[in-house]
DNA sequence: CCGTTATGGAACATCAATGCTCCACTCGGC
DNA sequence: GCCGAGTGGAGCATTGATGTTCCATAACGG
């Protein structure tokens, strides 16, 4: 919120970026790790995060953000809702880390001010009724298994660019591919 | 390999049946946390599994286990690959928390004599070629794509159950019902 | 160019998980 | 019912992560 000098908040974002690549493949990662992947001094980073939850917590505020962000990029009340999802999901692929990290670390949200509730998650729910009301979503499938079924196909998409080395565009197609076919009625 | 007395088998079976539950909702549960959920001394678990890799190990060792047999009981080479799919995903499904772990702690593999292919894991990928040659798998999806995605959906499933509290049996049909219109040419 | 600001590293205390040992106890199977 | 296999708990050493302090130094910005 004060408004932090250039160099500080320089230095706070190499720390909580590094943290979220570094944690979304090894949730267990040390403090010492952090500070090594983002070029700086153990000492420093607990200058700004005095303990491991405060760096959780920052973590998840800045991923929630973006995702906040991304929800609005993707302008949901905009044309059918079927496509509407699939802005959205082009729009979250490009989260990368930060998605892995959310999709398999939910006690994350714990550390922040997240109260089940967040905006972009009700904007969600609220498209996929849309979709059920208007014929372009599968009406068996409940709003939360849709929004389940999203994360778990990015989440899918991801790891299948690490393992088998695909390129992310070709991912992202499958994945967009998928959710067509998965969703319509 | 060498025959246990009947106590200390039942005795390793409860220590590792317990840690499957513990670890898949907790990855870095103690090992005195997986004695008192076994309901043994702390002591009883280092003489059975002298350090954690042994544990991980054993743990990795008995699931895989269980989704051979479980593959084996889907008969994945009988009628149609999609139809021999959506078995296959009903007796992953009963693996339970054994599944969660697999997905989330892929580590886990390492800690096994498990050589990136088992022989589930082949015979999967071939009848989903299967599929694409008779035309009941859509094309576009390349067998390892078709693989995680299976494997998501199953996770999903089980999330879907502990979050929103959906019986078991519901959380299984919106998956089965994902997957064959997900997988449809 | 100079002083404030920010950093890095060393050193130290703490804490929890782990791995290991010993011994008394009990429970299972013959 | 007896005896040995199996168990549990207390105790102890080790290790790695964490949190904290202090000081010398680097660099930022006016």
């Amino acid at each position: 919120m004060a408004a932090e000098s250039g160099t500080r908040a320089r230095t706070r974002r190499a720390i909580v970026d590094a943290a979220v690549t570094l944690l979304a493949g090894d949730p267990t990662a040390s403090l010492g790790d952090v500070a090594t992947a983002a070029g700086v001094g153990r000492t420093t980073v607990h200058r700004y995060f005095p303990e491991r939850s405060d760096l959780l917590a920052a973590i998840s505020s800045d991923v929630l953000d973006k995702v906040e962000a991304a929800t609005e990029r993707a302008r949901l009340d905009d044309g059918p809702a079927a496509e509407a999802l699939e802005r959205l999901c082009q729009e979250y692929f490009e989260l990368g880390d930060g998605l892995t990290l959310m999709f398999d670390t939910p006690q994350l949200a714990n550390w922040s001010d997240w109260d089940e509730e967040t905006p972009a998650d009700r904007h969600f729910l609220h498209t996929v009724r849309r979709g059920h009301a208007e014929g372009s979503i599968d009406a068996e499938l409940h709003e939360e298994w849709v929004r389940n079924l999203v994360w778990a196909l990015l989440y899918t998409a991801w790891e299948h660019t690490r393992t088998t080395g695909t390129p992310k565009h070709a991912a992202l197609t499958l994945c967009l591919h998928t959710l067509r076919k998965a969703i319509a009625p």
